[in-house]
DNA sequence: TATTGTTATACTCTATAACTATA
DNA sequence: TATAGTTATAGAGTATAACAATA
């Protein structure tokens, strides 16, 4: 486990602990927005000035779209976000941001984009090898677009 | 958002991506194994041969020690961890696997620790620089040890 | 008095299944 | 028939507060 010959495996465990590091202050910023890390996560997914089906809205979250009812209700009660039908397909309900909701989560988005300690520390040339390195890990995979949720099938 | 000046906030960003992509397959993974994401969590915070309090796992966990009464509690009535108090202080309680823990855990380490896609694809000498980045990364900041929760205050 | 873990409580998240309304 | 979202339900995670046992 100190050091595992595949450097991708390696990359991996830092980088999986990297963001470990990250969680407290992920639940910290929730908290401070008055708003579970469900809500803030889901306010994150959504752009300003872009309609999200909530369907959409659940696949992104990796959560069945019975859950995504329950959390929009939450965020529109606080007038956070909107739903309206959309227009070609009655049973769609479009999400959009309340400018209440686009304010919060632009304050959210800038404390989260400041990267963690660890990669901020490091010196301008790592920095750019990092971000190289992971720009390429991207033009490897085919962009994935919208996350597709895995069939969720678990306890509940 | 297409490109931040500041290659750490990039990086920072794609890093993000890389762990939401990741996601679905832990929770597939719990699934598979008939836990909750939450014991799959704790279950890997547990080294084998290695007695940990209860307190240090809900550092870990970064949550309310109470919590940790119900996980450990799940996982106990199911053959994979147990709790002895203590020898010099009878309040704290030490988690330690069991055989049949250490071996799911083991199953689960084995799948958590192969890299993503984005990762695995990448050619190698871009694997061997993330990795040199993501360690140096480590040795710029002072290893934090033991995870610390951060007082955590939210709803309830 | 202070601390570790538990219990009681209340709320949120989560999936499944059944339902409504659209299509 | 099929699909998007809702509701009902039940179990799990979460924090707060009060508590027991121990220090």
């Amino acid at each position: 486990m100190a050091s595992p010959k595949d450097p991708a495996q390696e990359a991996w465990e830092l980088l999986w602990r990297i963001m470990q590091a990250h969680k407290p202050r992920f639940l910290a910023l929730a908290q401070e927005l008055g708003l579970s890390p469900a809500q803030l996560h889901a306010l994150r997914l959504l752009e300003p000035g872009v309609e999200l089906p909530m369907s959409s809205l659940a696949g992104r979250l990796f959560c069945d779209a019975s859950n995504v009812t329950g959390i929009v209700d939450r965020l529109e009660s606080r007038g956070l976000i909107e739903r309206r039908p959309a227009a070609q397909d009655r049973r769609v309900k479009l999400l959009s941001l309340t400018d209440e909701g686009a304010r919060l989560r632009e304050i959210a988005w800038r404390q989260m984009s400041r990267p963690p300690a660890e990669i901020a520390a490091l010196p301008l040339e790592h920095k750019r090898a990092l971000r190289d390195a992971l720009r390429s890990a991207f033009d490897q995979v085919a962009d994935a677009g919208d996350a597709q949720a895995p069939t969720p099938t678990g306890r509940g």
